[in-house]
DNA sequence: TGGTTAGTTAGTAAAGATGCCTAACTTAGC
DNA sequence: GCTAAGTTAGGCATCTTTACTAACTAACCA
């Protein structure tokens, strides 16, 4: 048995086993020799350390590769085990609630999906078993999995795993983690839909492998992940990235003809939101003698009627796009990010409006960033859940 | 000599001798059998540790505390030699540059000041017979300091220490760093005045040990540094805090009543800045017959009047603050900061508007934080620089 | 063409250095 | 004698260096 080194000397070598094992993922097949050079470890070291990995299966031998010109023994090429262990990822929307297993690469083997559940309870059970299924059609056992990540639609204490607020699911200080663990017996990490979003696209979307990045989803709400220094910024409270509640417009923000602020959504989220949307489209349509929509209609619908050149619908489209533009620029200015990444439902109009955006930070944000639309596409809240997993695990390899 | 482990064991002793410093620096008087427990390492680790500590100066021995209630020998007591080294911080404003000389607990034992030197030549010469000067009145030699620390007015590179550009100074892309060590035989770091201050101001002022502070320094600019999980956040390209180009107001900013963006100044600072307020003060007195200010007037006297009761410039001031308000609610509801800090010119009147934002916060943001000014007066800037050395200097202790 | 030799690189083994821990001891006060 | 602070001695884990073997390329020569 390991002595009980508490600050003790196996932290370093956990530490540089992590980063041989970091350094064999990111590069590829390579060599032992290759690897002591990139790390600065003796080669000696570097053999324990990859005995011990492939051992625990995490590596993998893959035969000789070619010599180098200069002559020389073959080396032995190393690979990464992309499939020592699996992920969960869960996507809990609103409306459904998206499943799904990945390998260590981020490589989707098996999803799903299944309505949410008003009922926490029925919610949980419904997950089970949708998780059982999902194993069944992977091949795969408890044992082969790792952990389970969870992407909350609401603010998260991600230490705790309660969700703190998440108004579309009525849920207040719901201890996600705590209840989700107690029916799986894997660790379970919850966190923000958008954070989960913004480390999903971070790590094989749009915005893969840069350190500064602002994610802004506008959906039915509009919320905004950050990473900053690579690392998710979550704020002293939980609430940063509420980017709903800025104020693009002193004037409108203090006239009376909107609702008082503060009955769940913010300034921008008025505007830009989808009920924002179809609450000034419905202004709108006031003064004209033919309704352009039956009683019922969404935002998305607005957005079609815009495309299709319809002048009020176009007005009020418009008026979302400027006040997104400056949303943006704003962000820009105080975050100068690597890029912006558009997510939600709104993403899917991108080409249409991504232009007037950028026109509008030229002007009047103090740098430049591109703006791009999230790349990962349905599963990105499945793949975003499996990344927080497997940075929280890995997180001892911060340092380099 | 010591072999060249590079990612070596070595590193984890000086971790461990590093934080036994941390440890008494922080706990007061404290013994060594103490700072075991606490740091949860063995007596003879920190033994050996706290001897090197002590030889190398960094320790003092205090004699002997008193024994416990059960008895047992007195424990010697170790504190912190805050005279180990010393450190020099520069505060190079537009009109003026204060420098000062600390020690290694922020205490200064010398300050002193000139005037801003327009070229580039004079002013390091003039720095350089400053800090001369510095070192004479304070009974030092160069062989004490540590390192110093240069706040610039304008966006710099602090890896390679280039002042990239300095509007207030007609800098660009200026070598600060490897100019001045070549003037003096220490270690030199820049950075951004407004990153310094809040440095500072977490250090010693009015944000002490919080993780999450925003400083927002409105005086003849507006400029904001930010500190996320405990470390200056910079931005991808040096740019990040840019709040002077934040748009509060969508139709003013498109309205063409004001100068086009990107002329220097940007939305916000047109409004808040020094020269904005002389503007719109200006602007203000087009309609009255007799002029309130003669032709030459600063944003201060505007101030003032308004303190006094002028209508017209209590419409101007109200609209600064207005402005102020909403950006701070901004700001907030973006980084959920645990304190925002107020500083630059308009900190001296505080009092005086600091309700009519927390109003504004308290209407718009999505989080509330209280929002004081800063605390460090006058030194700011330089407490602020030197704690810019220290803690470039100590960055291995970061983690726990 | 085919064999031999020199040079180069991959990986392993053994020995030395460093730093931590535990256990036992000394010191100093009750 | 009891207790707690601090030191000494011995052992263990980890890394590095040095020296080695294995394996391959290139070039030379018969």
């Amino acid at each position: 048995m390991k002595s009980n080194h508490k600050g003790g000397i196996a932290i370093m070598k956990e530490k540089n086993k992590r980063n041989v094992l970091r350094c064999v993922k990111e590069n590829g097949p390579i060599s032992r020799s290759e690897v002591a050079d990139q790390l600065h470890l003796s080669k000696p070291t570097v053999s324990a350390l990859v005995e011990e990995l492939l051992q625990e299966n995490w590596l993998k031998e893959v035969g000789p590769g070619s010599a180098g010109l200069a002559g020389g023994r073959k080396p032995i090429q190393l690979v990464f085990n992309s499939r020592a262990a699996h992920v969960i990822g869960i996507d809990m929307g609103g409306t459904k609630v998206r499943t799904g297993i990945c390998d260590l690469i981020g490589q989707p083997l098996a999803v799903d999906e299944f309505p949410t559940q008003t009922q926490k309870k029925t919610l949980l059970k419904a997950l089970k078993q949708n998780v059982d299924k999902l194993l069944k059609n992977a091949a795969l056992k408890p044992d082969d999995i790792l952990g389970m990540g969870i992407g909350a639609p609401g603010m998260t204490d991600a230490d705790r795993g309660v969700v703190i607020d998440a108004p579309s699911l009525s849920w207040s200080q719901y201890p996600l983690k705590k209840e989700a663990e107690a029916l799986f017996p894997w660790p379970v990490m919850v966190d923000n839909d958008v954070n989960v979003a913004v480390l999903g696209e971070q790590w094989l979307g749009a915005a893969k492998g840069m350190k500064h990045v602002v994610l802004i989803s506008i959906g039915t709400g509009v919320g905004c992940g950050m990473l900053i220094n690579g690392q998710l910024y979550r704020g002293a409270t939980w609430a940063a990235g509420e980017i709903g509640y800025m104020v693009t417009d002193m004037a409108k923000a203090r006239s009376a003809d909107l609702p008082p602020p503060h009955e769940g959504y913010g300034f921008l989220e008025q505007y830009v939101g989808g009920a924002g949307i179809v609450q000034s489209m419905k202004q709108e349509m006031k003064g004209q003698p033919e309704p352009l929509f039956p009683n019922n209609f969404s935002a998305k619908d607005v957005f079609q009627k815009a495309k299709d050149g319809d002048q009020a619908a176009v007005r009020v489209i418009d008026e979302v796009i400027d006040h997104i533009g400056f949303a943006v620029a704003n962000m820009i200015s105080i975050i100068n990010p690597e890029v912006v990444l558009l997510g939600g439902g709104i993403s899917r109009s991108a080409d249409w409006f991504l232009p007037r955006i950028q026109k509008t930070i030229q002007d009047f944000a103090s740098v430049s960033a591109p703006v791009l639309p999230t790349a990962l596409g349905e599963n990105l809240g499945v793949v975003g859940a499996v990344s927080l997993v497997l940075r929280e695990t890995e997180s001892v390899l911060k340092e380099l």
